[in-house]
This record gives C-alpha cells, structure tokens and sequence, in this order.
DNA sequence: TTTGTTACTAAGTAATTGCTTAGTAAACGG
DNA sequence: CCGTTTACTAAGCAATTACTTAGTAACAAA
C-alpha cells in the first residue's frame, strides 16, 4: 500500500557524516546537508528527526567507519605492537594529509561541544571507550607476544595512547609533518 | 573637542575572550558579545571591526592571558624539569576542573576551523610555536641542570611535550580524572 | 480503478545571524 | 554660550537558521 522511500538512510547519513566531518556541528546548516545528502530537508526529518539526532548518528556512523577504515588492523585481535606502530607512523605521514586536516570527527566534537550537551557527550565518551578498549588489548598481545615489558601498567599505558591519539588528531592540525613525526616517534619509544 | 569612549577596550576584549573560550567562534553569536562585554553592538564594530577580526584579538589575548597564568612559570628564563612536571600535574588534577571543561581556545579553535581560514589559522600556528619555544627552552635547561640527559633529540623531545600538550586539552574534556593522571604520568616518565 | 498509506516537492514559518544606519549625547576648544 | 568631532542608543537591514506545512505523487492491496 505505501509509497517507498527513494533514497538509502545508511547512504544518506554516511554523506551527512562526512559533512559533519568537514565543517563541524554548529557550522553545518540543514541545507548543507539537504544538498550533500541529496534528500529533501522534509526527508532529513522524516528520516532522523531533527539535526541534533542527525549529528548523533552520524557519530556512530563514524565509529562503524574508523572501525572498518582507519581501526581496521588495530582492531585484529590479536594486535600487537607492530599495528601499532604502523598505524602511529601512518598518521603522522605527509600522504595521509588529506584525513590529517579534517582531523578526527569525535576530538572535533569534543573541543566543539564538550560537556555542553550531555546527549552528544555521551557519545563521545562511548566512543573514546572502545578506542581505549582496543588500545588496552592490543598492550595484552603485546606483553604476551613479548614485545614490551610485562613490568608496565596496561592501564595507565593504555590511557598514554589514548591521549597521543587525541594529541595526533589536533597536532594534525597545528603541526608540521617533521614535528608530527617527532612526537609520534617519542611517544613510541615509549611503549617499546 | 570629542567624545571619549567610556569602555576599556583592553577589558571588554577579555570579556570577548572569555565567551568564544566558552562557546567557540561560530556558536558565539553578536548578541551574547553585546551581552557579555557590556557594551552596543556598534561600539563593537567601531573598537574591533568586525566578527573575525574580534575573535583574532581575542586569541592574542589569551595568549597574553595563558603566558600571565596558566604558563606563568613554564616561562621563566630558568625554568626546568620540576616547573614541567608541577604543570603537567596540575592540568590533570581534578581541582582545576572548572578550566579543564573549556579546555585550550587554541585547541578548540584548531578543531574548529582548522585551517578553513587562514587568518585565524595563522593565529593558531603561532601560539604554538611560543608553545614549542618555551618547551624547547625548558629541556634545555633541564640538560644544563643534569635533570634529564644530555642524549636526547630537543627538537624531537619539544615536539612531543606540544603534542600531549594538546592531547591534554582535549583529554580534559573526553577523559576522567584517573585517566588524564595516567596519561600524564606516563609522558612525565618519558622525559625524565 | 478505487482506496488508503506513505513519501515526495516546494513554499513558508518565526527566530536569529552579522552588520548598518539614523539620530542624539558628550566632550572641549573657541 | 557655540561648533565640531566623536561615541553612544536603538531600530532596522537582508540573509540565514532549524523546522513545518500544504499539496501532490507513488505505491500496492482490494
């Protein structure tokens, strides 16, 4: 009996991400994302209800992404400190320049957004949850495969690199590639 | 023969700062500046020309503001490893909460905009390269006072104090307090 | 073909955006 | 007192914001 959507919500909210991703939450205008989501604004609500559960959506969209994407080797699990370093070094090189500027989507929303909205946080947080749950599996391997030492806190070093990870994400933005290079390099040394 | 201004505009440009730290660049609209330095909005346009024009004065006045405060001690001529090490604590500890919730307007701007404008861009390229100076000089005279060693790379070792630097200001707002105290306790090991 | 349900287009809502302008008030040398 | 220069207030500008609504088109069962 009813007419059929003509258009793909996963598709559509994959290109409202990536408009989120470029010019951030508030910057973002409806009909920004009317025109890049090739939907009519009526067809936006209908599908996501406002453009604050639209951001929401597009930041789990964004988890999926980065897992299948940018995780998709440190998620393995059984990770080592070799993905590691690959996916350290990679984020820091100059080919990697087009991602670099846009930097990380969740960081940006958490300097754009902080605490100030408590829906939007909490995604935020879920989000940086899993990346410290990937960060402290992949110290486990490590220490198992006898890639660093067993006398270090899985803990707290997981939480380092969680922290250089944010710190990339701005860096990315604020520093060159030498002095990017430089801060990954050290922060590597240390793990290993 | 004419009328003064009755405002400081040294006073109402920190106000300013105050409320893009708060809300950032896009989210803070006229009105609320109008509000927040106490003034009218034409006496805005007249002392400062216009939005962007504002905001960049106000990150020069951070600038000032961070070298008065928060950095106060990482830039004295002699400053070292002890200096570091009391700041880098600080900034994790639970206490200085309410400023851990704004976090860096730097970072927050570089997130931001990134560099979408190359005007305020420039801004933020500049406040961390005095970032980057003063941490270089403080390794420098960590080595001369035999706090750390003589064999590490400055530049690189500088390079990475600024990069979790960053991720600081952005882990104040994504992480817990345990959290923020591993990841620093962890990079503090790494210097010393 | 009719009927009921849902999805579309396009126009429109009030509120807010950054910025301007017209008119008046304050200062002080003459 | 006057005259000139600058600073103020308050109203208003067009453009844009997030969101709605009225009307029509598409589908499939009856």
């Amino acid at each position: 009996m009813p007419r059929y959507k003509n258009y793909d919500e996963n598709l559509v909210l994959e290109k409202a991400m990536n408009v989120f991703w470029e010019d951030g939450y508030k910057a973002t205008s409806i009909r920004m994302l009317e025109k890049e989501m090739g939907i009519n604004q009526f067809s936006i609500y209908a599908s996501f209800k406002n453009k604050k559960e639209l951001f929401i959506k597009a930041i789990q969209k964004y988890r999926e992404h980065t897992a299948k994407n940018i995780y998709k080797d440190l998620l393995k699990p059984d990770a080592g400190l070799s993905e590691l370093k690959t996916f350290l070094l990679k984020a820091a090189d100059k080919k990697t320049a087009k991602f670099k500027y846009k930097g990380c989507l969740v960081v940006n929303t958490a300097a754009e957004i902080g605490i100030k909205d408590a829906d939007i946080n909490r995604e935020v947080i879920m989000y940086y949850d899993s990346i410290y749950n990937m960060l402290r599996n992949i110290l486990l391997n490590s220490i198992a495969k006898n890639e660093i030492s067993s006398n270090i806190n899985v803990e707290q070093y997981a939480n380092f690199l969680l922290g250089v990870m944010q710190g990339i994400s701005v860096a990315s933005k604020t520093m060159n590639t030498k002095q990017l290079a430089d801060f990954v390099s050290v922060a590597i040394a240390q793990i290993e």
